[in-house]
DNA sequence: TAAGGGTGTTTGAACGATCAAACACCCTGA
DNA sequence: TCAGGGTGTTTGATCGTTCAAACACCCTTA
């Protein structure tokens, strides 16, 4: 036989029907041992693996998310998300999912992409990577009920813990604090903070880490305006991390270590103070590996993970409330990064 | 009607059959006109979609093409094949293609996603992204007459243009002689050359490029003891890269400027010799935009494209059989990088 | 006027799986 | 002996599309 064997070949072996067959590859335990036993073996012999395209037309799901690949690998931290794309493909397997890459110009662009993504049964659903304030892309899915997960929080929703909008995130004020006390574990006192102007979701988050670490440092006694002179905030990029330390440099500020909002910035204010100074940046890419600059490494094969779980349980949702409210939250995940140390 | 149309739906609003419906789609041309613009009509009025499982089910061809996704983002020039896959999705759409992605712990791995993906119908054939001599995996590909496209010649093969091997690759001698070349244009002439240990397919050639260079260059007259001392290989990395340089310098040679066979060498000669020295690096990676090192670029979303079409055109094998030979290969294509000067 | 050829459209069947309902069988209890 | 219930397996229909062959029609040409 040339052909792709079919559960029909399979059937006539192992002497039953197309549906015991079907029954033992979809529900195992309704067939009775021993049959399941000959139509496995029968499977074996024949090397039957079922046809991808006709199970999905039939059960009109495709086990396949969609993913969009970002137009630009914005500088250093584009790494971020392909790590996260990385995790998310070898973990899919075991889920029983596939994933489709797609790209888009803009967000309606984006949202054409779904449509015909879902209206062709490409994909079941979708796993986005960076949502915005109102995103319009998030308000197409919801309205059009496709499941869908994102990775990051939906800054700004009315309710972030909203259960029809799932997400993974990682903890970026627990990082930046975990960064901020080692730096004060190494005696120093005047840790200054390198981020991004806001308002912006993750980086006001991670700012606060370090506000908040500084403020409750004992023995330190510093107040607001203390905190206010040893903060300094600039578009993202190298350049602009190496102009605003020489800014925060000319006005006389004490700087004994610099906790950084990505590692652009750290690379920008090592370029200007050197190792003389301990710097911490975040999202640990390769470059801060190459010049051994310590940085907050997210755990993207957990939050990979975590969203293939959430993917998979878009399905029956409402059955399994939870009264309590955030106590055990099925629907959203945080995550805690932790500082990589060079 | 709540249910996505079909063909049916389009066929009867106007006022045609099934066929005539799949055939404006599918075959324009032998549709009547006037007909033709009917069903268009319908299509547009119904936001009509055909649904690609039913259509993969009966054309058994998936328009979906495999790319494994590297299982480490090795260092710094990781981006490089990111950069790749995203050109690819990028133009993807224009050839009636969508990318799916999988994992694979080893080549032997690699294969059995290959079987599990061409027996569920799921993609059409590969793009592989880093072939090795010998490599098992094409053998297999080639075995069961799976179409597939590399980017990357196949090294060490009896016939590098074997027409059933269809590959892209980037002309590395011309980018690294191009690279020597500029250097020579500034006016010096101790340009040393910093690369990998032989045998590397990718390596031997790019180090080729910048020998046959420094040979051919009038008035300098170097002769091969020379080059020799000017030549210099470790493994990839910034580390080496700067023990290597070091080396270098240990032994007396003079060193006007310094051409490198990846940017992750090229940034461990930035740390060891500065700015002072002008520097070449390959692939041009963020890292090297970030600290502003010049670089040589492979046209990628080129590379992309050029995949694309081979893939496509892996159909109809042998009957644009070319008895010239190499002239005008349709079944291979080298793209020339170019230097991005900084 | 009938046979032949070309063009454009329709019809029946198939792709390979699963759903839903029917069916066969065994066991129990009236 | 037969109704009733449970378990395990089979049968017919279906998902939405395209292939292959049939068909209707018009235009030539003998």
């Amino acid at each position: 036989m040339t052909r792709q064997p079919t559960v029909l070949d399979v059937a006539e072996i192992a002497g039953v029907s197309r549906q015991t067959v079907s029954n033992v590859l979809n529900s195992p335990h309704i067939v009775r041992p021993d049959t399941r036993e000959r139509v496995e073996e029968a499977i074996k012999q024949l090397g039957y693996r079922p046809h991808a395209s006709a199970r999905r037309l039939r059960t009109r799901k495709s086990s396949t998310i969609g993913i969009r690949l970002d137009p630009v690998t914005n500088g250093i931290s584009g790494s971020v998300l392909d790590r996260f794309l990385h995790a998310l493909t070898e973990q899919a397997d075991a889920f029983g999912l596939r994933v489709l890459l797609f790209t888009a110009r803009d967000p309606d662009d984006e949202i054409a992409q779904f449509e015909r993504l879902l209206d062709g049964a490409d994909v079941d659903g979708f796993v986005l990577t960076s949502t915005t304030y109102e995103d319009p892309r998030t308000e197409w899915l919801l309205e059009h009920d496709a499941p869908f997960v994102t990775f990051g929080r939906p800054w700004g929703a009315a309710d972030v813990y909203d259960p029809r909008h799932r997400w993974v995130d990682v903890d970026g004020h627990h990082g930046v604090a975990e960064a901020t006390r080692g730096m004060l574990e190494l005696g120093v006192s005047h840790v200054a903070y390198l981020g991004w102007p806001p308002p912006s979701g993750t980086g006001d988050e991670r700012r606060l880490g370090w506000r908040d670490t500084m403020l409750a440092a004992p023995g330190l006694g510093l107040r607001e305006p203390d905190l206010d002179a040893l903060e300094i905030a600039c578009e993202d990029g190298v350049e602009q991390g190496s102009t605003a330390v020489r800014a925060l440099l000319a006005r006389g500020v004490r700087v004994d270590a610099v906790v950084c909002a990505s590692d652009s910035l750290a690379l920008g204010a090592l370029m200007v103070l050197g190792t003389s100074v301990p710097i911490v940046g975040y999202d640990n890419t390769p470059v801060a590996a190459a010049v051994k600059l310590s940085s907050v490494e997210q755990p993207l094969e957990q939050a990979a993970g975590a969203a293939l779980e959430l993917f998979r349980a878009v399905g029956p949702r409402g059955d399994s409330f939870d009264p309590d409210g955030s106590a055990n939250d099925p629907d959203h995940r945080l995550l805690r990064p932790r500082v990589f140390w060079r």
